[in-house]
DNA sequence: TTCCATGTTGATAACGTTCTCTCCCATCAG
DNA sequence: CTGATGGGAGAGAACGTTATCAACATGGAA
């Protein structure tokens, strides 16, 4: 056993100080009211002895742990290491601490997290749920007392508050944009899983805004919309997954959109991983970006400016969303019983060189 | 304030099931001996009453709070939240939780995070100290009973386990590799603060393995001894840094670099970030490489293989160092009283294609 | 039958804080 | 001189667990 060396405690620097031990806890704690005189021995004691107070016990009196659980897909990902990094920031400020969790996207692992975090009883919770998430779990944790904010996807019927982007508009910006350039055959890669990936695949994309709480749902009924104002059909063939986020996913889903008779001459794809797996597989089918096929991404990651060509992207302000979504957990944690808000940040369009006139036929 | 509905506890629990609160305290904790029965009442009651045991409490009386403080430069760079994908993994197969803290190499906002983590009595810190960081500061924490294991870097004279990379070799190999394909003027771009950077100004590069562990040190001495080896007279003036970790600096230490009389035909970044700003530099400055300048990069980022050319880097197993970090902590907290090991895991160097031979003069 | 080992149980003491309450005493207005 | 007021101090409870210890069954061996 770590033999750890006797830790001073309050009754400790009260006798070091010649004081009570209530004296000493309101000195060191700074509540209550303290002569000056006994404020300074019961400090000059507390150095003395190198007292630390421990924050286990005050957490078990007060019911306040100062800690924040977030659940996010996989910390990897840099959409998640900003928002994480927003987070931290802002609970550094707030005198909060932040615990991690990943649940690739898994449900049990999701529930698991959660649980145990009530069980640590953290303060609140930031959770960006996987796709099953059933709205009647989340809705338990916070009738019972944990407050609970939503990052980058909603539940519908939770009332819960949520900070993210209006995930509609900004694939219906980056869609105009596209169509502003000329292409009129416009492919999206997304990283939907393949048991609702059905669910897109209604004649001309009806309905997809309802798959729950996706952004890649949103997204592409902000696409779909686009392209109806603009006179043109959606073609389901059109709106292609690999059946997951990564990179290997959007390989075989740009290879097979561009496998297709009238393969697309510009695409979408729907997050950052998604786009460096269309960026590869151009460059593996000998094509030629933005010459060949246009490119418009999701999120502005490090490497967006340096690749060939720059990537133009829809940009969120991540860490922004992460601060935000801290705030609003605070609000909630200091017991504020206004209804649910559900808070969309800016995007941005951030034209690079990934965008050209459609290659002109034969 | 927010009215947490009562929550149940143990002694709830024990009325509901009949029996006492030892038993039913034993029964939950599963510790102790409690008959079939009365370990099924208590079940049933708790299942009735949706206890959840309050892991607040229990750390108050083991001693032990399940929480890993881990305490890093940038959440946001690639190399850390790979490293704490790592950690956490290994973290959650032990039942640990990780807190985070980031630095951003600022030595008080690390002491800070150090600090407040002991008092939260964290079982351990895993820790990737900032250049300044003194052992004594450290010591006095292990000394005083929290175990520590160091992360991707080391402090000289600490009796504390580590774990990286060796970065001399890996240096030296890069270097190697550059100096078989022809190179003799190679260059490097290190993110060393300014402060520090002084110390790389000796002539000959003399002890720069001596900053204080640092992996810019020890890296720079590889490529030194390599070139050294090679009958290659170290210069000066092809070590630069722009005083940071941000492409920004490696812009513009790149751009100094092949300002020079005779600019490199060759740049070793010393990480991934660095790396992006010098193809970006030499992007700007209307070169191409690896026809104009070769690159051997640090880290092999998810970017690395799409990004033109494909870029050739020297790979650190990040995840796993993460992992390994966690288990060396979880055998200290066990009590492990071994003394300090310094666990370095292979680098691979991962051929791509920026690297070719030497543009012939003029 | 007696005795000891073993398994089960309950009462109660920790753990290190903050919170509640009471008491003391000095001050000041009437 | 009296009574109200309030700052300062101390004693002890409370938080929800686990740990300790004694008490009590039960059963098999002597």
């Amino acid at each position: 056993m770590t033999a750890r060396r006797e830790i001073p405690t309050i009754p400790d620097v009260a006798r070091e100080a010649g004081v009570s031990m209530a004296t000493a806890a309101r000195a060191l704690g700074g509540y209550g009211s303290v002569s000056a005189a006994a404020k300074e021995r019961v400090a000059q004691a507390a150095k003395t002895l190198g007292y630390r107070p421990n924050v286990v016990a005050r957490s078990m009196i007060t019911g306040r742990t100062n800690a924040i659980g977030v659940v996010l897909a996989d910390i990897e990902n840099a959409f998640f290491s900003s928002a994480v990094r927003g987070i931290a920031d802002a609970a550094r400020a707030a005198g909060q601490h932040v615990i991690l969790a990943n649940t690739d996207e898994d449900i049990e692992k999701e529930h698991a997290a959660i649980r145990v975090f009530v069980e640590r009883r953290v303060d609140g919770l930031i959770v960006c749920p996987t796709d099953g998430t059933d709205r009647t779990y989340l809705r338990g944790i916070i009738e019972q007392g944990t407050p609970v904010v939503l990052l980058d996807r909603r539940i519908r019927g939770l009332r819960a508050d949520s900070v993210g982007i209006d995930n509609h508009r900004a694939a219906y910006e980056a869609t105009r944009y596209l169509l502003a350039a000329g292409h009129e055959r416009i492919g999206v890669v997304t990283g939907t899983a393949s048991d609702v990936e059905a669910a897109l695949h209604r004649p001309g994309l009806v309905g997809v805004e309802n798959l729950v709480g996706m952004t890649g749902g949103e997204r592409t009924a902000g696409y779909r919309d686009a392209l109806l104002q603009a006179g043109i059909e959606p073609r389901v063939d059109y709106v292609v997954s690999g059946g997951g986020y990564r990179r290997e996913d959007a390989v075989a889903a740009t290879k097979e959109l561009m496998a297709l008779e009238e393969p697309p001459t510009a695409i979408l794809p729907l997050d950052s991983i998604l786009s460096l797996g269309v960026l590869q597989a151009v460059r593996e089918l000998g094509l030629r970006c933005p010459r060949d096929v246009s490119v418009v991404g999701f999120d502005d990651a490090e490497w967006t400016e340096t690749v060939t060509p720059p990537l133009t992207v829809v940009a969120q302000p991540v860490q922004e969303i992460g601060a935000r979504a801290l705030q609003r957990l605070l609000s909630r944690i200091d017991g504020s019983r206004q209804r649910p808000v559900h808070e969309t940040l800016e995007t941005t369009l951030v034209e690079r060189e990934s965008v050209g006139p459609p290659l002109s036929e034969g």
